[in-house]
DNA sequence: TTTGCGCATTAAAACGATTAAGCATATATT
DNA sequence: AATATATGCTTAATCGTTTTAATGCGCAAA
């Protein structure tokens, strides 16, 4: 079968000491251990010659750490969560640490499994995007003092670490863009959803048309996550058709709203921006072939990754401290309105 | 600091016997071992009141075995990627294996350290898209007998598993379909490279031109993959211009390529299909929206992830066979050609 | 000669789970 | 009555590493 790997035994067999040496020049402590000079070259030179690599899983059974975080997410295929869960890697690895990675679909019950899940692997913490209802086995977490932080969104109420997009100030400046533009009859696309990002968003619009005295304007489809293309249809016909209130522009709050509402826009023939304007959030370098390119509410999904996992670190460190980070987006304008 | 979890002797203690008789318990061998009636319902009680949930590290210790696959990509936030780690992931989980990902950036030395850093894990076995150069260090684990799946790609002459599409067929095909709509000069963009999915991609459209007696005809393009844009540039422009050979007709051998192709294309003001017909690998949804949708070829990553895993598996549980499956694609046909 | 100290090293416990082997005690078989 | 068998449980080793406590030895001070 596989080739055992050598352990420190195996080290200290062919030296002819103990493991307790070997594991002391392992681990540098050569020096305060008082490990004899010519012992020290003797076992450098084993360690050397038979490749000797530690054992990562017997160090974190004694240590009672994994140098693991595991992260959740909505769904690794969206290229928002990818390209998040690829900047985290890489400021994970960085440390040391590794990424264990799992796939909600914005289900609660999914959600709690994965945690189980992680939690029996003993990772060290936990980066999470929440998924809805998700709020009792987080608050458990973090009563259990389990490092936690929160990405994308937050469960309010939840004393614990967040970082994500000041949705609310994004939303109301994207609304304020295109109320500057002279459109009036704005719609907003949301996900049916309690979650705090969507609210917000939800939120940075209206009160924007407030603001211009528009609230009577306010146009808000809400789409159900697994009803996505039948509801969104739906939306944009409506959109289309004379029930619309001649709405002249759209906000869609996520991409993959926006990936499904320039389908329906497309399939209508809907002229862009002459017939509706259009922003979204979150840009897809591929939303650039729309006829008219999208502008967008891009976020610093770098940033959110990266501050993210200094937190956690941070955390795990025994730091106390609770963190609440809210990144500014930046309105990339193009020519969708 | 944290709580402590509840480990066997704590139910052990409470119950009153001995470790022994708790695991017997928990691992359904409450037969076999000869528990007493009475005891095995006490330590069923105490198990559910006190929450246990086993140390996955201690038992990985104990077996040897991680139940945790390593899954090497390129990058993880390029979709195609994301969504084959997406199928692999849920494969895995439904066995009871966790995956941990790592992002190459076709580069070997990355691969290598993540290749060292994971087997110092201890993960079971191995999900690879190899970069170029890794033979050695592939090798190296395969003959140790770490189980390993390539994806995408293999390696020539390396006795052992992959699953990867029928790259030439799939080449050949496409570039067929542009011929029998009449196009003469096509041309093909690839990446410098001698990995062998790239190479047969190659070779299905020169056997293709070869076959209509075009061989004089062809033209090749080989991108650097860290110099994307502006190689890009160079190939589109041209294509745009009189040294073009009067190209009518291109196939980009991925999905980067294509997106890279489509916006020299797009702002050369390039009119597809009537100027250029476009063939790329590997759709994108938004793709769609290239006011002429893009035809694709379009590879089963589902298939391709869970396959990978299944063989993985058996590799894992022992099986000595060595699997080779090439799948097919399907050339889904838009406006763009 | 005894005590104390510095030095180099080892033995052993610990982390949490699994499991082969052993040990009583009770019951059944000759 | 002596032996065999069944029953119910414990002990201890094991996986690979870390780390505390202990040990042996030589040498100097009392």
């Amino acid at each position: 079968m596989k080739k055992k790997r050598v352990s420190l035994k195996d080290i200290a067999d062919k030296v002819g000491v103990s493991t307790a040496l070997v594991s002391y020049v392992l681990n540098g402590q050569e020096k305060e251990k008082r490990v004899g000079a010519e012992v020290v070259i003797r076992i450098r030179k084993a360690l050397e010659e038979m490749n000797y690599k530690p054992n990562f899983i017997a160090r974190s059974l004694r240590y009672g750490t994994t140098k693991t975080i595991g992260l959740i997410v909505t769904d690794i295929a969206n290229p928002f969560f990818s390209s998040m869960a690829r900047h985290i890697e890489d400021e994970a690895y960085k440390s040391g640490y590794t990424v264990i990675i799992g796939s909600s679909d914005e289900n609660c019950d999914k959600s709690d499994l994965l945690v189980e899940t992680l939690l029996n692997r003993q990772v060290d913490g936990f980066i999470i995007v929440p998924a809805e209802g998700c709020e009792d086995c987080l608050s458990h977490l973090i009563e259990d003092k389990m490092p936690v932080v929160m990405v994308d969104r937050y469960v309010p109420g939840l004393v614990s670490n967040h970082v994500v997009l000041d949705n609310y100030t994004a939303s109301y400046n994207a609304t304020l863009h295109l109320l500057n533009k002279g459109y009036k009859n704005i719609g907003l696309v949301a996900y049916k959803s309690n979650l705090i990002h969507m609210r917000e968003r939800v939120r940075g619009y209206e009160e924007a048309m407030m603001f211009k005295g528009l609230e009577k304007q306010t146009w808000i489809k809400y789409i159900r996550y697994n009803k996505l293309k039948t509801d969104m249809n739906k939306a944009i016909e409506v959109i289309g058709s004379k029930e619309g209130n001649n709405i002249d522009a759209v906000i869609f709050t996520t991409n993959t709203l926006s990936l499904a509402g320039l389908y329906e826009i497309h399939g209508l023939g809907i002229k862009v921006p002459e017939e509706l304007a259009i922003i979204g959030f979150d840009g897809n370098e591929a939303f650039d072939f729309f006829y008219s390119p999208l502008t967008y509410v891009k976020q610093p999904v770098d940033e959110m990754g990266k501050e993210a996992v200094r937190i956690l670190l941070d955390q795990m460190n025994g730091s106390k401290k609770i963190s609440h980070v809210n990144l500014t987006s930046q309105l990339v304008i193009r020519d969708s309105c």
